[in-house]
DNA sequence: GTACTCCTTCAAGTAACTTGAGGTTCAAGG
DNA sequence: CCTTGAACCTCAAGTTACTTGAAGGAGTAC
């Protein structure tokens, strides 16, 4: 057992898992953290728990979760039976969004390498030109660039 | 020449652009688009010039530009002098923008996948598992599953 | 006791719209 | 002419996940 009650203050906390002293307080705010106890004085104090806590919000964040499935994998992570399925569909669920992502972003690389490219051949030598892009963007088909 | 003046609705032309009606509304507020003349009712007309730089504008959001870089390339679609090495110069560094999120998508995508599969390996038998997911995201280390 | 950092609350700002409430205008049909 | 229903109007607030700023109090080291 360890014997030794770490205390926080806000900034400690924020340090200690990587986010910012705003963003605690507004975890607070939305309940995803606890209402912290205070000092006489009226400042938050923070203990391990809260730094675990806080530390697996962190890390559903970085995975990309929003909040509301944050909150949800902060409850089934309380929650005695634990159902791992539920969290794995979650994380399934998730990670077909980031494939989707994935994908229109890939089409939007090779369109805007397409356009930077036809910039580069047919104006070449800058301002001035007779430059069509901007007509065919006006148009409601695919964008070109000085062609 | 076009002889045919053709005079659209705010609904009309949102068809005809592919864009909500709120959003023309909310284009003319921030003054992407000029304020419309109005009938003798109050309600906005557009014609094919509205129509040309609403199309370029939603050219340029489906590239996934900003509101503020869709503001330059308005200006520069209209002076006379155009700017193409400007124009390429933008394009340039919204590619370089793509490709970093790009990267960073596949790294979660991979640490998903990682995660998911290491669900489905542990815990195929469903809830009450003795699963420590949540043990490991409470950990500042990378996450995992049920491992 | 004073200097300095960190803490407090509250309000507003960010991006790019969307949604809702409550009311008006327009075009068509009878 | 009158009604009906769709489409229009304005204004305010909601969305996501925080960040930023103002004005002032708490804690600690010298």
């Amino acid at each position: 057992m360890n014997l030794h009650i770490r205390v926080f203050t806000i900034g400690a906390l924020a340090k200690a898992a990587g986010v910012s002293t705003p963003t605690i307080r507004y975890y607070e705010e939305i309940r995803l953290l606890p209402p912290a106890p205070r000092t006489a004085g009226g400042q938050r104090t923070y203990d391990d728990e809260d730094l675990g806590r806080l530390t697996f919000i962190k890390q559903c964040r970085d995975f990309g979760f929003g909040i509301d499935q944050v909150r949800v994998l902060l409850e089934l992570s309380i929650s005695t039976n634990r159902d791992c399925v539920e969290t794995r569909d979650i994380a399934q669920t998730h990670l077909d969004e980031v494939r989707q992502k994935l994908a229109e972003l890939r089409v939007l690389e090779r369109r805007l390498e397409s356009f930077v490219t036809r910039c580069d051949i047919a104006c070449a030598g800058g301002p001035g030109q007779d430059c069509v892009i901007f007509k065919d963007m006006a148009a409601p088909a695919k964008g070109s660039c000085c062609g």
